[in-house]
DNA sequence: AAAAACCTCTGACTTACGTCAGAGAAATGC
DNA sequence: GCATTTCTCTGACGTAAGTCAGAGGTTTTT
């Protein structure tokens, strides 16, 4: 009877297959072979080009040639030159190709919900799922220059304030702090960087900056699935390396003694601790570093 | 930017399915089609029957039978008739095969590890895993009587004793609780059942008999991945359902205050409360429920 | 003892997927 | 301006996998 380390990774194996099995089972129900319903639905989430499609999907590029003209003869999508480079193609979708692609996501968001739903610990399950995903995909994590006020953006900056609250001892309220102007976080003053993957935001940091040589660091957060990774480390040096870009050259940030491995994290990589440079309410710890 | 749990389920998936498809890449080493490499596996599994065969790996009789003969000529695999009904075959590893075997069990060992070893926090990612497989084969788990001495059985109490060391305030040493004589909880006298998910024992549950119409229920526990499932009504529903073929009519059970959702189970499923009947340091919760 | 049901195997056929070489059009380098 | 590189597409070919009908055994039923 199996219990080591191996034979549970291999249970999990044996069940995930299964599922995905299912999945690729309901997905031929629509009466066209798997390769063409994955070209399909590349195309419909915004993998247009031709090289992008075929480096997504990992195919040959006569065959990727042979899906889209099936697609095409379907009357599902239409081939254009690329407007910039007339040798490479972008494809779309039609209206009828729009029609069938809902379909697919009907059907695979249908089977997400009805595992849910066939699950009575929901969210306990989507953050085993979270961390799973990370954990095989952590060579894919990328780190991705965004606006402050983007949807991925606003998905850690919400999930960050949550947190604080639970772990500062007098809660948190983002109005009483002081809110960094999003156009501080942007080009050409700062930066707002999220670490995606596979298309899920899991962390985040903000470089606020005023035009001058001194630049702030804010809103440092890992979702918990990735934590352990390195991944803040990873997200502090892009941050840094991005203020070089800019011609920062001192950089500070502001912290509380709550947040345990955010300090070890910035005196283990050369922060050093200063005075007070703020009156905001919520922070007891204040670094510098010079670049 | 995707957020909502259908699109962390998907990004599981993509992630999941990546996983996979390297383990098969992985099995093409060997330079033979994956369809042979699944029979040959199911095989050293232990699936020798045809039939068996067929259904576990879901193939239609003609291909079977192909995959058969090329394993056979190979010389790695001997088809038999069955020994009670000659129309039936069964397929056994020679010498070769069980070679052949080993070194595709060591490449998916080696897969396992490697991811372990790649992510920091192995046995999170275990324990998530778990939980993963467990929702996904839910429809799957089976209850088993087995011999509670075997490997399934000391895998679950050793959880189990673990468990109660952490949660009784006392802490626990199974030397001072009395620990019940194996044959007390094997027919004719009692069972011990496992509950048991793709191979995997994640619960159990032991009826201890005398050889009366009494019996003691002992060593209910479910493995932490798999609670909230109702699994534990389930084993409880088992033993009184064996208790019944034992010709039991009275079962009895001690607990621990500190065992909460044990006690609302006991509650919640027809148990009276009783005055103690033994003098164990550990129980301060007594229980009976006729049949 | 004959009929019916059952199990595995064989041969003929289809489909999905993938590979390879090279043609044709467009961009880039010198 | 011409050679080289870069893309996409086409045609020819190969392999893995799956389907179907029926043959040839064995067992069960009546």
């Amino acid at each position: 009877m199996p219990i080591d380390p191996t034979s549970r990774i291999r249970r999990f194996n044996r069940a995930v297959t299964a599922e995905v099995g299912a999945l690729d089972t309901s997905f031929l129900g629509r009466g066209r072979p798997l390769g063409a319903a994955r070209v399909l639905n590349a195309i419909g989430h915004g993998r247009g080009e031709v090289g992008l499609l075929r480096d997504y999907l990992g195919l040959d590029s006569g065959l990727l040639s042979r899906f889209l003209r099936g697609l095409e003869e379907e009357g599902l999508v239409v081939t254009l030159p690329h407007p910039g480079d007339a040798r490479r193609r972008v494809a779309a979708l039609t209206e009828a190709g729009r029609r069938e692609f809902s379909a697919y996501e009907a059907l695979s968001n249908d089977r997400a919900a009805e595992l849910l739903a066939r699950f009575p610990k929901g969210e306990e399950l989507l953050r085993a799922m979270d961390l799973v995903a990370t954990a095989l995909g952590r060579d894919r994590i990328a780190i991705e220059e965004t606006d402050p006020r983007g949807e991925a953006a606003l998905h850690c900056l919400t999930a960050y304030y949550a947190e604080l609250g639970r772990r500062l001892s007098t809660g948190f309220d983002v109005s009483l702090s002081r809110d960094p102007e999003a156009a501080d976080m942007m080009r050409p003053r700062g930066v707002f960087l999220v670490a995606v993957s596979d298309g899920l935001p899991i962390g985040c940091v903000g470089l606020k900056g005023k035009g001058g040589e001194m630049a702030e660091i804010k809103r440092l957060w890992v979702c918990p699935s990735a934590r352990g990774l390195g991944l803040a480390r990873r997200l502090m040096e892009a941050a840094e390396s991005a203020a070089r870009t800019l011609g920062i050259t001192t950089l500070r940030l502001d912290s509380n003694s709550a947040l345990t491995e955010a300090l070890a994290l910035y005196r283990r990589t050369g922060w050093v601790e200063i005075d007070r440079f703020n009156d905001d309410p919520y922070p007891d710890f204040f670094f510098e570093k010079r670049l």
